[in-house]
DNA sequence: CAGCTATATTTAAACGTTTAAACATTTTAT
DNA sequence: ATAAAATGTTTAAACGTTTAAATATAGCTG
């Protein structure tokens, strides 16, 4: 019954040459050399028998698994979920498989993730990094592993990266709103040491400073990841019901958008009559909320592409580090409509 | 430089013992008969050189690659990546890897993916499976290939399963509206052949029949999934605007409900004033609109982590055909407000 | 001390590939 | 006619594991 799967050696055995030629006619090497004939009676065969080489064993062999590892952060958040996709895609391009895990953001996870990965031979990672894991990375670069970091990167740390230029993506997005009339700009963002959340940071305050705008601590609300309902929240009541209101919210990550809007909403705050609100990432749920939002667009086409495209650039030893940090997009919709001001009226 | 990675030889010759008895050590077996120094001082070799196991060459010997492969809908749907997530966590509870694919409905792709996933020696398969596969799921069953179905299923098809009771679920949303006073009730599903989707149609007739309402064709929408947006956009237009209007429409797919929410949002609809909703799935994106709404919960973690058991456990040769039909939730909110009676004014 | 048992370790083959090198046969050149 | 070159195919080893079977050594029994 449970018949094994046929092997070049079975090939063999049926067309009466050795495996070594299967081999060959199979791979396409040394075809000037192999007679007609037999390839021909050898792919016959191949195919009758329904081979499928075995790349468990090429893998083995070859000390190449064709496989790359993907470390997200949380494959629920469609950001990554996308990327996931992205990447999926350019490596079945590339003719590589992808294997992929999520951190949640867990440097313990981050690190049992990387060991599975590699204990399945991959030949390179993707990593988004989740904050504390540098030295990880450190000793995977020692290793000498091939892996290129995406979204994340740490500026100490000499690797590929391809990236966000976080610091001018807000920037734009905070200049877009002092443009249109608003000086009171609070900012949603993470209570981290990522670098990349805190560049967003950078490029906001950089922003208002340039404008000569005052740079609030109070409206720079920091949020810990583990508690974003709760605590976005609270951070939306007090920046649109404290003592001093802003007049717009720009957030740094989709997940804090969406958190933000949905209090915005409890609070029956209206976009942009009460405030005017800059969302960042792309995300299916910004279409259902009552005001069409001006958001932040990452590349996230580009990132996967090019991160996989260096990757496996060095798997083929054509070394490249590159350091990316590609631009966002300011799409501008409705939830920042330009202040009338009192001259018009 | 470029330092090949520890094997078990090497250990054997740091030690001075054989492969063997290296394998035999760190693999914990033969444990009564080997002496406890010789134990110790492999192990503590085996730390010393960082030795990782390789898995390629593991799976080789001993045709098991724990590895299982998950094909999804689309890894972009968040039910899909729900579903990849509950699994990827089971899988790993019992030290097996998930590598995964997204067939985007497309029955070549799907083939395409099979191929690749079977080549890589996968033990097995976990299957959403697009429209026009049967036969393709038919020939892998031929192949005594072990695969369990999540979502989706093919009557015909004598397979395990874990999939949703779909008609009891639209029994159940449809019974929900009709109790709550909306009569004239609309459905917008999916233009297909695929069975979980015709059974979503068959309990909002059944519920409509039992309540002796009429089951009009023109109330029931099916859209082709490469066009939801503009065809969505059309069905709800029709559905509220027509001669005929409906009071009520259930969804049955969360990209539908999305699309259709947006449409109503567009046509500047009120709900539950103007007409009442029900959606399918979860989507972040539903508290985004204006009102709570009353959705079908599909028990994804159960459908998930029970399929992939009942892999496991065939894999593990516990035989077990299961055929699985959970129950859906059916969480009801303000979009499906009861009607207020006449009486009552 | 012969024979047995228990304990500790090794030998050797296998999994399915790849590939350098060897071998055998035919063709071409001189 | 013979050496050299071209053509076609095979041999053998290797990748890093696992594991049945063989072997070696020591301890015990009567």
């Amino acid at each position: 019954m449970m018949t094994r799967k046929t092997s070049l050696k079975d090939i063999a055995q049926a067309v009466g040459v050795s495996t070594t030629l299967v081999s060959y006619v199979l791979n396409n090497k040394k075809e000037n050399r192999i007679s007609k004939e037999v390839a021909q009676k050898i792919r016959q065969a191949a195919q009758d028998l329904n081979y499928r080489p075995n790349q468990i064993a090429k893998s083995l062999k070859l000390n190449k698994t064709r496989t790359l590892g993907l470390i997200v952060a949380d494959i629920a958040n469609p950001f990554s979920a996308a990327l996931a996709r992205v990447i999926e895609d350019e490596a079945d391009r590339q003719n590589y498989t992808v294997i992929f895990g999520s951190s949640e953001e867990s440097p313990e996870k981050f690190q049992k993730l990387t060991t599975t990965l590699l204990n399945r031979q991959v030949d390179g990672l993707l990593i988004a990094a989740p904050a504390g894991t540098e030295s990880q990375l450190a000793e995977l670069q020692k290793q000498a592993i091939p892996f290129v970091l995406i979204d994340r990167y740490f500026p100490a740390l000499k690797t590929s990266y391809v990236a966000l230029d976080n610091a001018q993506a807000m920037y734009k997005a905070v200049r877009h709103l002092i443009n249109s009339g608003y000086q009171n700009i609070g900012l949603v963002s993470f209570n981290t040491s990522l670098f990349h959340i805190c560049e967003r940071g950078r490029g906001y305050r950089q922003a208002l400073q340039e404008a000569k705008l005052p740079v609030r601590k109070s409206w720079q609300k920091e949020i810990n990841n583990a508690h974003i309902a709760s605590e976005v929240s609270k951070a939306i009541q007090e920046l649109v019901l404290g003592p001093k209101p802003v007049e717009a919210i720009v957030f740094a990550s989709n997940t804090l958008t969406i958190a933000g809007l949905k209090q915005l909403k409890r609070l029956n705050k209206k976009v942009p009559t009460d405030l005017a609100v800059v969302g960042f990432d792309e995300a299916e749920a910004y279409e259902l909320f009552e005001t069409p939002l001006t958001y932040i667009k990452q590349p996230v086409q580009e990132i996967g592409e090019l991160a996989t495209q260096i990757l496996l650039d060095v798997l083929n030893s054509n070394n490249r580090m590159i350091q990316a940090n590609l631009e966002a997009a300011l799409v501008i919709q409705d939830s920042t409509r330009p202040v009338m001001t009192p001259v018009l009226l």
